[in-house]
DNA sequence: ACGTGCTTTGACCGATCAATCGAATCTTTT
DNA sequence: AAAAGATTCGATTGATCGGTCAAAGCACGT
């Protein structure tokens, strides 16, 4: 058999167990099914990873880490405002490409156990404190209303509860969903009883 | 040994499957671990029971139907605003009193099948019609900005999303929170470029 | 004392689980 | 062509899964 540059066997394995464990959930979904999916033996299956669980870990930090990156590399010196704009642009966006794969972060990594776990608690605490500091620098510039950490975790979890709904190939493409999400959020970040022109929508970039 | 008006022993297993079923996944939870939960012995549990999936059904509906019901007891004429706040501090209210049923309602429903997934899927959109109509009409009324599907799943979803952070015995009473929630999502919701005054904050009772 | 009906027990069932292993096969290098 | 390494297979392991069953325990009315 002819071989062309096919993804190596082991990056079909982590895509197709993303999509099992995003449609079954993690506990739901036995070796057996993924080995059916990729078409493989039992053996060869094992070749590619260490375990059940390392293969979660693995979906789940990939794209974790690839939120807390991008996060990290904003600087702190950008408008408040802008700044989540980006961070819900590109969160939706990357939400939307990899559907499958953000959904497992979100909604499987309680499925971790022991030290993986707390890595992927780790990861996931240092995203949202990414945002946290968005809106603490936002209210101390006063352009949004005082921090609340109420406010906080209901905002980042609006974006987050997205995964549920969106549709990548939908009438509607990513961008717009996410230009009308921030559009929501920064109305609502506005300080009370205040106009005050939204800002045009950021044209930052999304790695 | 005296018999007291304690609680009936299927009331006990359901109470006990809802914690574990929050905590670990329902896949993750075995029949061994309610048993052991509830300190019954292998017949006796499936005395009270009929399956381990009729178990999860029955949590569920029963916490979705009330949801439904008392949205549905909502009267139309009542304007959308009021409506928006008394259907968003209902739905607090619920999660912080009965948080590990509602974290089953919105995170294990996927683990039903057949029919049972059916109905509770159906339950579940009739619930969100509930907000949706409140938006609607809202709109239409000129005291909200355009209705936007998007709009409608993004704010649904941050009330939703409340159970993952919700405490219900912190330092901020469930009311707290659901009144900030509720100011954070009018705000959101007023037509762009206008300012006025949030209304009061509803005075309905939870039923 | 006796029977009646609800509740509990724990051994037990077949199915399925994640994971292992030695051997076979294919690919690449020498 | 021969050796070396990467990949695949499928039978097999022991543990655990959800669920069943016949028999016993128990409270209570007669």
């Amino acid at each position: 058999m002819i071989r062309t540059v096919e993804a190596p066997q082991r990056t079909r394995v982590i895509k197709a167990a993303a999509q099992l464990f995003a449609a079954r959930g993690f506990h739901a979904v036995s070796m057996s099914d993924i080995q059916e999916a990729v078409q493989l033996g039992r053996g060869a299956l094992y070749h590619h990873i260490r375990s059940k669980e390392e293969l979660l870990y693995d979906i789940i930090h990939e794209y974790i880490a690839d939120l807390v990156e991008f996060g990290l590399s904003l600087s702190r010196e950008l408008d408040a405002r802008e700044r989540v704009q980006i961070l819900g642009r590109n969160l939706i966006l990357k939400i939307a490409a990899n559907k499958a794969e953000l959904s497992v972060c979100f909604r499987e990594d309680h499925a971790l156990t022991g030290p993986r776990r707390e890595e992927v608690v780790r990861l996931h605490s240092t995203y949202q404190r990414i945002w946290r500091d968005a809106l603490v620098d936002g209210a101390e510039a006063g352009v949004f209303r005082p921090y609340d950490p109420i406010i906080w975790k209901s905002l980042v979890g609006m974006y987050f509860h997205s995964f549920r709904w969106i549709k990548p190939d939908g009438g509607l493409s990513p961008e717009d969903v996410a230009a009308r999400l921030n559009e929501l959020a920064l109305q609502a970040l506005a300080p009370p009883n205040e106009i005050h022109s939204l800002g045009k929508p950021a044209e930052a970039t999304v790695g």
